[in-house]
DNA sequence: GGATAAGCGAGACGGTACGTCTCGTCTTTTG
DNA sequence: CAAAAGACGAGACGTACCGTCTCGCTTATCC
């Protein structure tokens, strides 16, 4: 895995590391307090008290270094609820994700949506992948209680409940406080209700 | 109002109106062509035939130049469906929006999406909900066919079937193709189906 | 000559010559005020309450303007002394121009050196020829009285003691009080006693 | 040792003093061909085939560079006579001062005229302070001929004699070739003849 | 343990874009 | 119709940031 070889690369402690540490949490802070548009390099360097070539170096372009410290520093922010409920668990994980924009993190999500290089769509694909997969154990449970077809894709159901809220952060400018959460959950489970008369759509997502 | 009192005194054709009309026109479709990256007032100028200063005048910035550009040509693009039944509307609806982002259009759409000074902020928020106004007349007709509650709020359910396509742009970073058009509208609809078990949320949104 | 050409045209009291006024007028207050740096037709325009297209119409150029609110408010300001004797004259005539060089007025003065166009250039080429010939009489009552010799050019003597204020102030950089005006005059009117040795140098000048 | 060689191998041919060294060469031609109205940033660039950014870390403004190249580059053009007699001496300084005037050298003595900027005012100052020390041998040997009185101020001397050159320039705009220089030195000399008579003025300046 | 490779600090430079300032001209509007 | 008002063309200035390069030095690694 890449942090074996990482570690082993690092040698916890020598000059590199002090600097690549330094740089790394120097950028986070910087795109949480300032946003995308003053994260610069120079300022990075300033904080983390090194010269700004020595970034270059690794990094090669802000953008490199800022999906780095995205990376490196953004655990995932909304934990994974388990309330007994598929609905109690969608409502859940739409109240924490409105929190979490609310947050001084929102900035550093919002500042990575704004890079559109191929290395950060690269990342964020990946990690919306990963993203997905570990909420799917919500719906294995979901299906054994019998509340969530087997047939069906979770992954449409969560994105139709998570996309609003982007929606609304960066598209449509709107606050995330006037969208009815529990509604919004209510409406969109009712399609996915054990139905005799409803069974059209089956996965069709590999 | 005041683009009557505009109208008046620019008496159509004269110097400064042949000005900013190939200053918006050239911006436009340099924003087309090149996407937001590539927009710099220089090039703006070169294309229109005009001095750099000129365009620092009117419009101060580069981004306040894209997105009066951006509202000056970007009609809706988007046609409104009226098909015979709501389903079928708002799928014709998602595929519209689906075939405009795979247009070339779709380039000066996420560039917008990337200016989020208070200018651009206010523009967008203010399209947004004209544009939502604009698709009411679907429901209205659906409401008359008994094929949607009168009291439930059309907006929610346009978020929640237009988001998912602008997250897996600007977030998630996949592809279009992928997302089950017909198979969102039909799970989404279910839960404003005339029910008698479901009479649960009513108007939430002013 | 010019001057007639402007009286007739100029209709003291009409707009036009209102116009001109107040802007000679801010224009010269400008002048004395901020110097030659500061001097912009933006500036005049806006302290004279007149459209900056007004002052280029009448003027065309900032220096010309410069100039012609130069000649129109600066007044000869070291009156011409008669004290009895040349001696007395010329260190008065010093102290004069020295006390003019330490006034608000010396900004004006340095103001129009800087002016270097074709029109300034003659416009100060005729200023100091009417300036040493309205300050001959001191060399005809110094004739008079035997204090001068009458085949002597006394325009290079007043060169010779006047230049070094404005070499200081220009070239060398030093202050004029450091300047010795007395002695400045006693050492250069040696060469112009009245001495059996030394009659050497006749006009020259045409 | 290697290193000091490579010291100096690198402080002649580095990539700085190149620069440095085409810009001032290229800012001083400039200067000289087109006068300081014609003196800018961008064109010194270009004949040094330098970035003009370059030119604004290092210099900042034009007058910085213009100063500096005129530091750099201006010699002290006229070479300080040893002619025998201090008469001798003077005129031929007058005459060198006059065919300097004459040269285009002589744009670049008028065109730091006209910059008055600090940075400017100090770095005159300071040359002229220099150039009169270096004329003083003149006047050591003429007090050791006998030929000016050992209390007296040189640079009173000197001024009055140069002063009129740069009035005529700058000041009257009138032709050096009018100028008595001869008759001017023997004038202003009687006043330092040693006369018995004649010792009223100590030396003032220290 | 000494040679050697890798990385860092320091400083400049090339390059692009931005935004400002002033001058001088041109067009539009108005009295 | 002439002057006022307003916009534009032109060009220089100065700034910010990005990315590259060279050099000298320190640290880590390897034989």
């Amino acid at each position: 895995m890449a942090k074996a070889a990482y570690q082993k690369r690092r040698r916890v402690g020598g000059r590199s590391a002090r600097v690549r540490d330094a740089v790394l949490k120097s950028a986070f802070e910087l795109l949480i307090e300032q946003g995308h548009e003053r994260f610069t390099i120079a300022e990075v360097a300033a904080r983390a008290g090194v010269h700004e070539t020595s970034i270059y170096r690794r990094w090669g372009t802000p953008n490199a270094l800022l999906v780095d410290a995205w990376l490196g520093y953004f655990d995932d922010a909304i934990p994974i609820p388990d309330t007994g409920t598929l609905r109690s668990d969608l409502i859940t994980l739409g109240e924490g994700g409105a929190s979490v924009h609310r947050s001084p993190l929102g900035q550093a999500i919002l500042a990575l949506i704004l890079v559109r290089d191929e290395h950060a769509l690269k990342v964020k694909h990946e990690y919306w992948q990963r993203r997905f997969e570990r909420l799917r154990p919500i719906f294995d449970r979901a299906i054994a209680r019998g509340e969530f077809p087997p047939d069906a894709d979770p992954i449409v159901l969560l994105q139709i409940l998570i996309a609003p809220r982007f929606f609304r952060l960066l598209v449509s400018i709107e606050p995330l406080d006037d969208w009815p959460i529990a509604e919004a959950v209510d409406r969109v489970l009712s399609g996915y209700a054990p139905s005799p008369k409803r069974t059209a759509h089956r996965r069709r997502r590999q």
